[in-house]
DNA sequence: CGACTTCTGTCACACTGTGACACGAAGATG
DNA sequence: CATCTTCGTGTCACAGTGTGACAGAAGTCG
């Protein structure tokens, strides 16, 4: 790896921490980009060829995620039902933030504290986390080998499965937890999830419409 | 209701279908405040005090389905489960829907239009979802007499009620559906939802901690 | 070193969103 | 109808985000 990409992902994680920093200190709102660059000295110009704007700052651990839990979905074996395949690119990422570096644990627990001050900015995450979302259920539906477009089942694997993540990392119960208790509390929510959904659930095939337009509760076995 | 608030609720009304025509033709990025504020004839000044925002034209929707939810809450009996409690504020949302006026159903249905074509204000709508989520979660804590910052069942009823009507709205299967096809294309979400749920999962109180870290499946049944 | 690529700073600009102030129309009162 | 208050609106000015264009500096390779 040369000296260029070296010193670029260094001046990287350099907007970052300081970023992180000034949002934790003074705010996100009332932190500026020129502040921002000013505290590591570059021009407000040269962030945004970094960070494509303020809010990613917010949303680089995404990409990491995305990444981990698609790696995981694609090495599980075919025949798995979706959402047992979800759950272990959950526990995958889990497992690799355990093994993270200090600084990026460091960073994980600054972004989450700053998440939890600032409201607004967990719709941001959630909106980066739609995106996510989408992506993962397309992946889904071609394992299941049905068309993404038109299959709700796919989706909800999905969705519930981020659900199960985010409130896992959402809910504080403490005000400055380690990085080991808030793995546990979103493994912990995790298991909630896995328990109160009834197994098989996700076998079936594509559902056909039912013919009443809502029946409050018929209940048909999920034989596959 | 004096001269004044129907003035001002027609100003309103034309801001939003004004913006909603031009966000389809010419889509979203590209249309400004000034050309949307051209089109009704007022300054740009003046629709930032109907709109806090640019975005917030495409959020109008959102008040008025987290108040129906929340008052469907408030009117179901105490000893209710929390889910089903929920999945009746959805129901509730749908109805409401149903009996709308041409007027609304034609800038819901714009509105979804407008969501297929964008992908970035699905983010836009999921975040302000978000924040709904909060405080249904909250109120939903509040019936079952617990702690909200310190609860994720409650948080999850409400994250997974609220992916089912998520789910039921974006995945379209068709271009340009009517009102009752997306109307009824959500209840079938819904319905897969209750289905895929054990029984009697919101019943459980406070969960206690597991002691094992990760314990793959480890089955308990769910007695309250 | 010299040629080439990539990164960076400067300048300029469009767009969103807000505060301050003055004008005019809606509403209440004589 | 005259008046006074209240409220909505337009104009002006401004901060902040984000982008395009260009020139110069730094890294890369021969």
């Amino acid at each position: 790896m040369g000296l260029r990409e070296r010193k670029k992902e260094k001046t990287r994680l350099a907007i970052l921490d300081a970023a992180l920093d000034l949002f934790l200190e003074q705010g996100y709102d009332s932190t500026t980009v020129e502040q921002i660059a000013g505290a590591v000295d570059i021009s407000p110009r040269t962030f945004f060829r970094y960070f494509t704007s303020k809010d990613s700052l917010v949303l680089w651990f995404h990409d990491h995620g995305e990444q981990i839990i698609t790696e995981t979905l694609r090495s599980r074996p075919p025949g798995e039902p979706p959402f047992t395949s979800m759950v272990h690119g959950l526990r995958a990422l889990l497992g690799d933030m355990q093994e993270s570096t200090p600084q990026d644990a460091g960073r994980f627990l600054k972004l989450r504290r700053l998440l939890d001050d600032h409201p607004h900015l967990v719709g941001l995450s959630v909106a980066r986390g739609a995106e996510t979302e989408r992506r993962l259920a397309a992946a889904v539906a071609a394992r299941r080998g049905v068309d993404p477009a038109d299959d709700r089942m796919s989706h909800l694997v999905v969705a519930i499965a981020m659900a199960a993540l985010r409130v896992g990392f959402e809910c504080p119960h403490k005000d400055q937890p380690d990085l080991g208790e808030v793995l546990e509390q979103m493994e912990e929510t995790i298991t909630l999830v896995e328990g109160m959904l009834r197994p098989g659930w996700d076998l079936q095939d594509a559902p056909e419409p039912p013919a009443a337009p809502a029946p409050p509760a018929s209940r048909e076995g999920s034989d596959a």
